[in-house]
Parts: C-alpha cells; sequence; structure tokens
DNA sequence: CATGAATGAGCCTTCATTCAT
DNA sequence: GATGAATGAAGGCTCATTCAT
C-alpha cells in the first residue's frame, strides 16, 4: 500500500528538484529518491528523463496558454470588454503561475536554453501566447478602447512583467523580503502592473 | 604568441558553452575542446569547474553593479538629477548586458537556482543593485523630481524590464522577429522603459 | 483462436532474434515484442530466458541426432549397406538444418561458447553425433566397404563440412552470392562432399 | 609500477572474456577488473565497447588476409608453383590462428551474426580472403598444375576446414580428446586437409 | 491465461579531477 | 606551463524477473 500514484510522486518530486537545481542539474537517481520509487520506473513512465522533461513542460505551457486564451475568446464574443479581458487574462496568468511555483521556476528557467525542444515550443505556445494578446490588443484598438495600438515592445515587456515574480522568486524573498507566493503580493504586483497597462486605455476601470 | 591568451579562450568557450547548454548542461571536456586546450588546464587555472562558475558570475555582477554606481555617485554629488542619472544608470546596464550578451544570458538564467553559490550573490550582489536604484529614487523623491516615491513593486518590475531581453533574446528574435544584439533594439526597448518611468516624475526630459 | 499458439510465435521470434543478434545480444523485450506478446509470458512458458535457450538448443539437438540414427540403425540391420546409410545420414543432416536455417546457425554459434550448459551438450549430443558417424564408418569396415578406417581427422572434417553452410549462411551469401537455403546448393554441396568421403570406399554408388 | 601497459593488459583480457562468454555476454567490468584497470580506461582507450571490438576483430583479420597474400604473391611471381603456395597459405593460415586461439575463436564467431560490422568485414577481409585463394587456384590452373578448375564449393569447403578447429576447439577436446593447440594436432589436420587438395592437383608433393 | 506495474541489479558511458611527466 | 594517462564516482538507461490482478 505504500506504493500508489507513483507516477504523480515522480512528478511531484521531478519539478521541486527541477526547480532548485536545475534539469540537467538533477539526476533520475534524486528524482527516484525522492519520489520513493525506483529507477527504472521513470523510464517506464517517461520514456526518458527528456521524456518526463517534455511532459512537464508542455503540460505546464498547455494550461497557460488556456487560460489565457478564455479571455480572448470572450473578449472576441463580447462588445467593449477588450480591456477588462486582457487584465482577467494577465490576473489569471499571474494566478495560473503562483498555483505550480515551482514548475514555472523551471519551465522559465529551461526556456532560457537553446535545445530544438525549446525551439519547439517557441513556434507553437510562446507564439501563440503573444498570438493571443496581441489579438486582445487589437480588439481594443478597433473598440475604440485603446488611444493607440501598443508596439511589439509593449508586449515583450508585458510577457517579462508576467513571468518575472516567478522565474525570480528567491531574488524577491531575500533581496525584497517579499513572498511572491502570497496572494497579497499578487494583488500588489498585478496592480501595479494594471496601472502601466492602463496608461493606454481610455476608461481605466481597474477592479 | 600562437597559443597564448589560454586562459582568455577558456573562458570566451566556456561562456558561449554555458550561454547555450547552461552551466550543468556543459562539460569541461567541452569547453576544453572548443578552447583547443587540455582538460587538466582548465582546473589548472580556476581550479574547478565551479570556480570557473564563480569567476564569470562575479565578473559579470561587478561590471553590472559598477556602471549603475557610477550614475549614483553623480546623482548624490550634483543637484536635480536623480532623474537623468536613473535614466543613464539604466542605460548603461542595458548597453553593459549587450556588450556580452551570451554572459549576461549565462548569469540570469544561473541565479534562477537554489544554490549556494545564489544565496551568496544574492546578499551582495543583487542586494546592492537594489540598494543602488533605491537611492536613485529616493534622491529624486528628496530633489521633489518626483510625485510620490514608487514602492518596491516598482524596482522589481524595473529590475525583471532591465534583463528580459538578455535572458530571452531567443524569445526575442523567434517570437517577435526582433534583434536585441541590435542598437536599434535597444533604442527602442529603452525609450519605451523610459516612458513607462517618466509617468512617475515630474519633468521627463528624455534624451 | 486469434492469439493463441503464443508458445509456438515466442519461439519462432525468439529464434529469428538470437540468430540475428545472438543469445545475450537479445532481451526478452524484444522477443516479446516480436512475438506480440507480454514479456511475463516468457518467462511463464519456459521459466527462465535460459531455459527457452535451452529448450531451443536441445530441441534441435535431440532431432538432430534423430536423423543420424535412424540410418545407423538400418546400417546396422542390413547388410553391405554402410556407406549408402553414411551418405543418407548426411544427406539428411544437411536437410534437417536447412528446414530450419535460423535454429542451426544460432545452436552452432552458441556452441561455440565455454558456458555448463555447452559442456552438458557436448557430452550427450556431440558426442552421440560422433560416435553414430564412427559406427558407420566402422560398420562399413568390417563390411569390407572401406579400404581403411578413417582416422578421427576425417569424422572432425566431417563434422566441419556438415555444419559450415548454416553457421555461415551469410558468409555463403555474401562473399560467394549463393543461396545456402535453395536446394539446388545443398545438392551440389552434398555431391561435393560425397565425392570427398568416397575416395576412402570402395566402389562410390552416389545417388 | 603495478599499472603498465594497460592498453596490452586490455586487450588480452578482452580476448579472453570474449572467447568464453562472447562479445555481448562480457561487460566492460568484467574486462576491466581481469585486466587490473579501471572501466573508464577502456573507453579512453577504444572510444567504445565496440571500438574495441572492432579493432580487435580487423587486426586479426588484416593478419590473418596478410599471411595468404605472401604466398599469393609468390605464386604469381614464381612459375610451376601455385599448389606448393596453396599449401603454404593454408599452412600460415593454420599457424596464424593456432598462434592467436582465443582470438581465432571470437573472431569466427562473431563474424555469424548479421550486424553491420559484420557486413562490413565480409565485403573487405572475407571477399579477398576468397579473391586470394581463387587466384592461386586459376594460376594453378593456368599453369597445368591442376586437371580441372575446382568450383565455389571447393572454396567454401576450404574454408570451412581452415577455420573449424580454431571455431570448436572444445569440441574437438571434449568430444575427440585431441589438442587442437598441440603441434602435432596441427600436422595432422594439415596432412589431412593436403591429401583431400591434393586428389585435384596432378603431381602431389605434400612437403 | 495473460497482463502491466514494479524491482534491483547491471549495463555502457561520461563525468570532473588528479598526477606524473 | 602544459600534457595525456588514469581514476572513482556518477550519469542515464535496460536488463531479466516477479507479482498482484
Amino acid at each position: 500500500m505504500a506504493k500508489k500514484a507513483s507516477k504523480e510522486k515522480v512528478i511531484k518530486a521531478a519539478v521541486e528538484l527541477f526547480n532548485v537545481q536545475g534539469f540537467s542539474g538533477t539526476s533520475v537517481r534524486d528524482i527516484a529518491q525522492k519520489a520513493e520509487c525506483n529507477v527504472a520506473l521513470i523510464s517506464y513512465y517517461f520514456r526518458n528523463k527528456q521524456g518526463l522533461l517534455e511532459q512537464l513542460i508542455t503540460d505546464f505551457l498547455e494550461g497557460y496558454t488556456a487560460v489565457i486564451e478564455v479571455q480572448v475568446d470572450k473578449a472576441l464574443s463580447e462588445e467593449d470588454k477588450a480591456y477588462d479581458c486582457l487584465l482577467q487574462a494577465i490576473w489569471n496568468v499571474l494566478v495560473y503561475q503562483q498555483k505550480r511555483p515551482h514548475l514555472a521556476r523551471f519551465v522559465h528557467r529551461e526556456i532560457t536554453l537553446d535545445t530544438t525542444l525549446v525551439r519547439e515550443l517557441m513556434s507553437t505556445y510562446l507564439a501563440k501566447e503573444k498570438h493571443l494578446f496581441s489579438t486582445l490588443l487589437k480588439k481594443g484598438y478597433s473598440n475604440g478602447e485603446v488611444y493607440d495600438l501598443p508596439d511589439e515592445f509593449f508586449l515583450i515587456q508585458l510577457k517579462g512583467m508576467l513571468n518575472m515574480p516567478f522565474l525570480h522568486p528567491q531574488y524577491i524573498r531575500e533581496v525584497y523580503h517579499l513572498m511572491p507566493h502570497d496572494s497579497t503580493f499578487l494583488d500588489k504586483y498585478f496592480s501595479q502592473l494594471a496601472q502601466w497597462i492602463g496608461v493606454h486605455f481610455k476608461e481605466k476601470t481597474v477592479s
């Protein structure tokens, strides 16, 4: 009865270790030990250490883009709500990451490498993310909600702000003594972000 | 004279490989091969693979904080120039990183790990960086240049924006088809950043 | 009815894989995959991978010696037919192997190892094979069919010739462009062999 | 002083182990232990376990064909000596193998597998061996030394006889109680072989 | 009968490092 | 200062096998 739901335990252990030590800094033996399972089981479940990596990352990014897409769909169906939907999408992304901080940090870090996997992820999930946010802005512009259509640098900086607290939680914790995983942190971080975005929109109705 | 400057070659090779594959994803043999030198020489120069890592990171962060400090000193000695010095400090940091993009990416990535080295770096260089920017803002506030003293979230987001293009150059390149290592990129990125900062200051005089 | 005869499928798969990759170069998973059955089933049928090996080899050698023994019995019961029986025994052995070329190659190869299994096989089947051929020659000598009793070197070379085409079919195919599994190949090979043997006998009556 | 000439020790250990257990039945740890060296050293010397295999086999076959080629050159340069050269070539091959019995057995066994390495060896060394013997026979025929040119089956059987005692030494030892590595064995085996060949030649002058 | 999860041992290879030269 | 041989540890992975179902 001790050995149940091993696959979940492996994933949990892997995420925590990858978060701390990085992917190539973590051995499958480390994972197996933390998950209290046999080493061979990891290959059995995920074919590879690489297979485990890919599953973790794609699962994360799948959900990541999903919570944005929800708002895009909404913005396209309803009228004059692009701004609200944009803010909600941002909020969703922040919450999504805060709910799985280990995984988020690990994925964002791993994506800074130059591997073929990363290139594939770029052309699917990250390109999609950009497209979704871009769609929201364009809708807001065509709605007349926004003064002038923000350029790509706006999107790039938005992207940076969305991920920063989850890629650098330790920095925030040790240098600023703030807790990026607290709900109060997220509230303030979001309001600051919303304020920055609001500059571009005519009527700011921050929730 | 031909085979001289091996140490420089090792550093160059290491930085490039770490940039692409990460630190623990790169073997000393890889480095030695790329630097066209003997493997043992790396241990000879840097005592360790870890020693090489530390030297690269501290060298980078040393220079990184230095280009900020210059402007802080200036702001403290001259009157009513905190805003200009802040912008100049930001510009300096951007240029500093753009001049050594491989190293910058690698260092920023490595700092997202949970090692004892990273904790040490946090409490020295990164804490100092925060202190420097904080000093600039406070000086601006005491000068009456700024409406209200921005809180820590402003600093956190500033930090994110400062490093983002150098930690995610591939993202910018492949998703946005922009060249983070071009000078035009830096100009636009900086002006966008300055605009964001300018909101907090009374008289915006972007250069 | 569809998934029946799994045991036969396992044997077939094992023989083919052992033939190509050798015994220790083949994993039970390879076999299970090729036989389209579960891995555990192999242990279930044969107790062991080793058990499978032993069954394959002994089955082969059992039949191998049997087709010789038939002719020995005949030679001992009838008069003045040792020579004919010898040739017929040789023919039987060649045909027997040609009918199961994969198994033959694999067994002959495996027998060149120094395992305890091989030593046991030596002292039973191979010793018996020698004894049978020896008996045929002695009968022929006592019958006066043969000039002088061939010594053991004759038997050794006979043995080599009997197995050679089935141990080295690839050699014959790729170097000589002959097809050891064709019936025409066997005819010619046999006639050449018979000619060599005939030198020792007084009246050659090759069929 | 304990660790010297390690490469030779590795080769010796490998040959002996491969001889007994086969290539894939032998682990590099077995070899390292027998050679009293570190495991990593094997990869260091031969890049691979496979690299070790290839070096052993090609070295063997290189020498194998060389001792035949010597006699072919001689036969082509001198007159009416094809028969003598053929016998001498055969003798050379037998002696060559007897001098390195472990290696010979291992190589001949490994060549019965269906690997890409084997196919390469076939098309170089084994095809060359056939060509050399074929050349000798043709020269003998054009010299008028031989009645009729023996066909390919003669060559195949010759090949079988040349290698048989070295591929199956254990068989000869345990079933026939003969010592294939004794010089007396080789003398008798050769004379038997020469007698068989002599049938095809007009004037037999066995040395 | 048949399966899939799970195991411990072992596989080959590469690792960072040392040391005699 | 620089090298290549050598090392022990660890790497990821596959192995034959077992067992509950």
